[in-house]
DNA sequence: GCCCACCTTAATGCATGCATTAATAAATGC
DNA sequence: GCATTTATTAATGCATGCATTAAGGTGGGC
């Protein structure tokens, strides 16, 4: 037998986490407990149970008597979790930068570059937004902090919603891929201060983008 | 009535909390959900809901059938954590000096380094440790990034077992109020950079003072 | 007409019990 | 004696049911 089931438990995050980047679980919405048992066709137990841990990734709120609440991200909370992100990223880059690895061991890295940029000769958003999740996530994994992996894991999903809302909207990345070449030369020439610097601004002019973008459009929350 | 009895659930999270950091339940210890049930007099459920809550903390971990694992801290686990708190420390310095707060808003950050010189002199580390603590704690509530202060909320938690322990093996922290003393002028003068980079320096060093400690007594876990 | 107390409703917090299944011990074959 | 299978044990994952209690509605007092 290939696949062992997983738990109910498991199931629930799992599916709870792809409603709410579909926005079928739409963002400021409120659900009850047993509502959501329905839908995922199990007991509240393990709903309860994936809830709590949701909770705990900032994906949603628990409102005693008022139901579990899909929170909407605001232009500020944006803003913050941006702020973390150039924090805890240009750290990998720079230990990237440090560690000396192989070209080999950047194959990934420079395959998602590459992507990015056929991604954008074909206008292919998505393929480009798919990719730039790579370079970043492999970016962090190469710094080797695993703490730092993870909340910029869940820092990424807390924005991936309003990332994909946005990215229509937004200029074409073209500058971007530029950044990311340079994070890379600086990463496979172990120069760690350009890396972290050159990635530091990658991130603050990206969050520039998305905050004056949102402040055009008016949009309080997401 | 005062109080309003707060949930069992509540409850176990700080019981068990209380417990994790008291040493109580040793770092690297096995429990099963009903000795923990039994420990704090209530059933299975609500110690479930807790410890699913401190999981995501990174206070302990569910290995199924192997019951309830409290985290021990290696020191690699104690060089990560370091690196998050310098980072978002000194990005709080940052934004707390860009925020140009007026006096009586540093209030509480003056006194937590009065404290610390106090306690200093009159040689109570406790006393020191606790100060220490609230200087960060307010640091980084100065910073006015929610997702900053949880952060790293979690992750002093995550270290607080092992800085205790080690807080009688440090030499006396005379630099550090030295620098706390230095962030503090930098925030008041509204010099971003400088608070930035001075905190970063002291959170560096504090770093290289526990990871060479550890490395010295040759600590595998903690 | 407005405010407050009471009542109704139903969502939650939690205890309980059971089926499942991993881990360990026992037993069998080689 | 060792390896492999089988049996046993017990911890967990989960469903269920109920007591509690908050939220909103209703009625009465002023």
């Amino acid at each position: 037998m290939p696949d062992k089931s997983p738990s109910n438990s498991q199931r629930a995050i799992h599916e709870l986490r792809a409603r709410i980047f579909s926005g079928e679980l739409a963002a400021g919405s409120d659900h009850l407990e047993s509502e959501l048992a329905d839908m995922l066709q199990m007991s509240r137990t393990p709903v309860r149970e994936a809830v709590l841990t949701l909770e705990g990734q900032g994906l949603l709120e628990l409102r005693p008597r008022k139901g579990v609440r899909i929170l909407p991200l605001s232009p500020e909370d944006m803003s913050e979790i941006y702020d973390v992100l150039t924090e805890l990223e240009s750290h990998a880059a720079e230990r990237a930068a440090t560690a000396r690895y192989a070209e080999s061991d950047l194959q990934a890295l420079a395959q998602a570059i590459a992507d990015m940029e056929a991604a954008l000769d074909a206008s292919d958003l998505e393929a480009w937004a798919d990719a730039d999740t790579r370079f970043h996530t492999e970016l962090v994994r190469l710094g080797g902090n695993t703490r730092i992996q993870s909340i910029v894991g869940m820092m990424s999903d807390q924005v991936r919603r309003a990332r994909m809302t946005t990215l229509f909207m937004r200029p074409v990345p073209t500058k971007s891929n530029e950044d990311h070449r340079r994070v890379y030369q600086a990463i496979r020439d172990g120069d760690a201060v350009t890396a972290r610097e050159c990635h530091r601004k990658h991130r603050q002019d990206a969050k520039k983008i998305l905050v004056d973008l949102l402040a055009k459009l008016r949009l309080r929350y997401l």
